[in-house]
DNA sequence: ACCTGAACACCGTTCAAGT
DNA sequence: ACCTGAACACCGTTCAAGT
């Protein structure tokens, strides 16, 4: 006699980001989960594999939604008027620290220090940062577009991990902070 | 009648971070601490407050360790020949990088998406990266140190948390990529 | 075919009882 | 004064029994 399906496992998913967005990693239990979709904690082991499956799940799922808004914001700038690769880049970037600041504790899941089984596929970060990689290539010109792009990527995760870690407290205002930086590594892609 | 004291806080400390590192951050129960340092696991809440506060010890010490190498390479440094500001900061970038790569672990857990409780306080940070500051200082001048010691280091924290979370995988040699960005960061600051 | 209560193992933490 | 076994609450996970 078939049962009907109470959820999903996108739903699961979704329910997961939201706790921990809401409360952090540790108040992601498999029962607040279930709550949250309305089922009992054993029924999630039919959609996802184990908590840290889970886990890599709502991670997975961040970078996605990165990924998204990367895109929409090049095709923003593009379609605007001066489209020019370093307006891109700084657009992006700044686009990036609006989503860390959105999803702080999603963000820093991306990269965190997770279990082998709980560590997200980080494929889809690289479609998530492909812009940047077009962008760079554009400025850097093919050789150095790999290391100009890894490089660019490179601080501006670093700096939001320290922000977002609270690392920053030397005073100074943090967003002029970023555009500095931001632009100083732009520009010595130039090169 | 008085017991004797069978550990202490460093040992405990001590022992957290040898799992973290062999066995990673899950591996880190109470009762392994324990019995690493020869004890019942409830005797260590005579030392240490709970668990999250053994682990912002872990992050801490950690800290405290990459200060100590930080500041034993500018002396290595400084008495050489050439110590000139940028030599010292890539020398110092070089030298993060093999600290994290020696506590790849440890050196995730300081950034990590830690609870309050749990999250370390950084400003042994700031004693351990202030060598940065100093030789960043005599190189971008005393407006834009401040901004230029922490684009370097914003960059450096973020290329290797990226590289031990697997995140660089489009081919190229890392330690090309590492220096090619240090040297690009530091020429910068130099304008 | 999926859902669930019950059960199990494990972990963090507390505390009364030992020495 | 510190140490420990016992106990408690909580969590991840499994599974037989329900529908």
């Amino acid at each position: 006699m078939p049962a009907p399906e109470r959820t999903t496992p996108d739903a699961i998913v979704a329910a997961g980001r939201a706790i921990v967005e809401d409360r952090g990693l540790d108040a992601l239990t498999m029962s607040a989960v279930a709550e949250r979709v309305g089922v009992r904690a054993p029924s999630l082991y039919k959609r996802v594999g184990d908590r840290d499956a889970l886990v890599r799940g709502i991670a997975e799922s961040t970078v996605d939604d990165l990924g998204a808004r990367m895109h929409a914001a090049v095709e923003q700038v593009e379609t605007g008027a001066g489209d020019c690769p370093r307006d891109v880049l700084i657009t992006l970037g700044h686009e990036l620290r609006e989503f860390a600041h959105e999803y702080p504790n999603g963000f820093r899941l991306i990269f965190g220090p997770l279990s082998a089984a709980a560590r997200p596929d980080l494929a889809a970060l690289w479609r998530a940062t492909r812009p940047m990689l077009d962008a760079a290539t554009e400025l850097a010109g093919e050789v150095h577009a790999l290391e100009a792009a890894r490089t660019l990527t490179a601080w501006a995760n670093g700096f939001l991990i320290m922000e977002l870690a609270d690392a920053f407290r030397l005073g100074g205002d943090l967003d002029d902070a970023y555009k500095w930086g931001l632009t100083s590594i732009v520009d010595a892609m130039s090169r």
